[in-house]
DNA sequence: ACCTTTGTTCGTAATTTCACGAACTACGAA
DNA sequence: TTCGTAGTTCGTGAAATTACGAACAAAGGT
């Protein structure tokens, strides 16, 4: 038997990525990667106040959360966007802030 | 002496209004008041899968985060988005988020 | 005054988050 | 192979989050 689910799917993702935006750290982060497209962890290490491994938690989390991906470069690791996860969240997030995404013009993904 | 700022208010407002919102029955709430002007905690509680004081945690957790407002009414209290409050996180994650509030170009995506 | 309704606050407990330093892994260079 | 760089994982602790039920407070109706 199936019960109506009270909360959305959608609900609950847009709550999730709500989170991982939820601290200042990540917020830096991704708002750094919606404007220069990557960054390198130790570049982050430099300029934030917190040590490696406490920013390496952060990566993480926004990892787990999909919002972005690491991808190993020879000894250091370049983060980007999870442009898939990324699209969904501008989406979801947007709806319940009542944005309104122009499809037609400005992106033909899909 | 004033050191720089890394972390800057926008985006410490942005992830607080974030954190707010990352948690299932909290965007929940958000959502329907985005789209229903005003609600009641008893009816929420009757529709929502927690009890009563629990629903009330979450909902002072939104009015600390100043997403919304309550008003008594009768034996009643009314809950409504704080205006304000509600244009700012707008406006703070659209901006994250790369949504554009005006219209006008896209040009510069990608 | 008493009861009912509505919602908050309190006390408690389990879990998660956040932060640090130490230790560890991976890998290219010397 | 040894060293240095880049980053993760581990262990720890403090604080916050999430949830519940019991108790409490406010206010209207009887």
């Amino acid at each position: 038997m199936i019960q109506k689910e009270i909360i959305s799917k959608e609900q609950k993702k847009a709550a999730r990525y709500a989170k991982a935006m939820g601290h200042p750290i990540r917020m830096y982060v991704l708002e750094l990667l919606s404007k220069q497209s990557c960054c390198y962890s130790g570049d982050l290490s430099e300029i934030l106040p917190i040590v490696k491994s406490t920013l390496s938690q952060h990566l993480k989390e926004l990892q787990d959360a999909g919002l972005i991906q690491g991808e190993i470069e020879a000894p250091r690791i370049k983060y980007c966007l999870n442009k898939e996860n990324w699209n969904e969240a501008q989406i979801l997030l947007g709806n319940i802030l009542n944005f309104h995404i122009k499809q037609s013009s400005c992106e033909d993904v899909k």
